[in-house]
DNA sequence: CCTTGAACCTGGGCGC
DNA sequence: TGCGCCCAGGTTCAAG
């Protein structure tokens, strides 16, 4: 489920509900997600307050008021829930069934906050998410961390340093864009949207998209405003759902209803004027969805 | 350095 | 209803 647009929606769904609150109990439900939770996880956790969330590409960030910072990713399927006592005392609130889920509820944070008491759930079921510790202080140069490259959301991305990473480089632009050290954040289904919007085919090379003088293209201009713009749709589209506290997990938010390309294979192109059919292709083991008609 | 493929896991969908 | 196969939003690591 998380690319960056997610897991920003999942920040936003935790912020009420954790900042600020002190986490009274910490349940470690296995000894392991992806990797064995950290040395004495629980012991470093249960008392602290925590004082803000953030987020670093797919990274969600739980900064603790000793200095701790938790690292949390959540690989394929992880999503958090929130269940808010609060929320779940006020009339008329609908209870969502996860009785058929619960055994893949790994952690459970029990906080009392601002907003009141809440136990807020790490569900995972194919277990490729982790969690990890560091300091705020250590964080940059985490080995996670340090690699990242540009943020695709605000001002951090720019056509002229998409240039400078994609010069020479044969890799086909969905391998480019893929790759968290150029741009961090992205996942297969907004690689192929943004492919889609700025009509170029995934399987060009990123390097025709820089000038021999090293300079971006009118065409990588275009790539990097569609990347900007599919994000901050997406974030957009998760935000909005996020009024409802109860489902933290932006399963709601989820921005397939205007998927214009992913998990289309076989659908008309939704291009104005164009007469294409979505193709599937896999590269480097993965499916990329794209219009071989106007993307090229 | 670069690229590809396998690996880590569980569950859902589909064909038979 | 069941079995086997393929697929899935991510990332790392080994091998060529």
């Amino acid at each position: 489920m998380p690319e960056l647009p997610e897991v920003e929606t999942v920040r936003r769904g935790l912020q009420p509900a954790m900042e600020g609150a002190r986490v009274e109990r910490l349940e470690m439900r296995r000894p392991d997600l992806r990797f064995p939770f950290p040395e004495k996880f629980v012991e470093r956790i249960e008392g602290r307050r925590i004082t803000h969330l953030q987020r670093r590409a797919k990274y969600l960030l739980i900064g603790l008021d000793d200095e701790t910072v938790l690292i949390s990713h959540l690989g394929m399927s992880g999503s958090y829930h929130v269940d808010a006592e609060a929320v779940r005392n006020t009339p008329g609130h609908f209870h969502v069934d996860r009785s058929k889920n619960e055994k893949h509820d790994h952690v459970v944070f029990h906080v009392d906050g601002p907003a009141g008491k809440a136990r807020i759930v790490y569900n995972d079921p194919r277990r490729f998410g982790f969690m990890l510790l560091t300091t705020s202080n250590a964080l940059d140069d985490h080995p996670f961390i340090r690699d990242l490259g540009a943020e695709p959301v605000g001002n951090a991305l720019h056509a002229d340093y998409l240039a400078s990473r994609f010069a020479g480089k044969a890799a086909p632009l969905k391998a480019a864009l893929l790759d968290q050290k150029i741009i961090a954040g992205l996942g297969n289904i907004y690689v192929c949207e943004a492919l889609w919007r700025s009509r170029l085919s995934p399987r060009r090379s990123a390097a025709t998209l820089v000038t021999s003088r090293g300079r971006p293209t009118r065409r990588l201009e275009d790539l990097t405003q569609a990347i900007r713009a599919v994000i901050a749709a997406a974030i957009e589209a998760g935000g909005s759902s996020l009024q409802d506290h109860r489902q933290a997990d932006g399963t709601l938010g989820y921005f397939q209803h205007s998927f214009n390309v992913y998990d289309r294979e076989g659908e008309p192109c939704r291009r104005e004027g164009c007469s294409g059919t979505i193709q599937r292709i896999v590269q480097s083991g993965r499916s990329t969805f794209y219009c071989p008609r106007c993307q090229r």
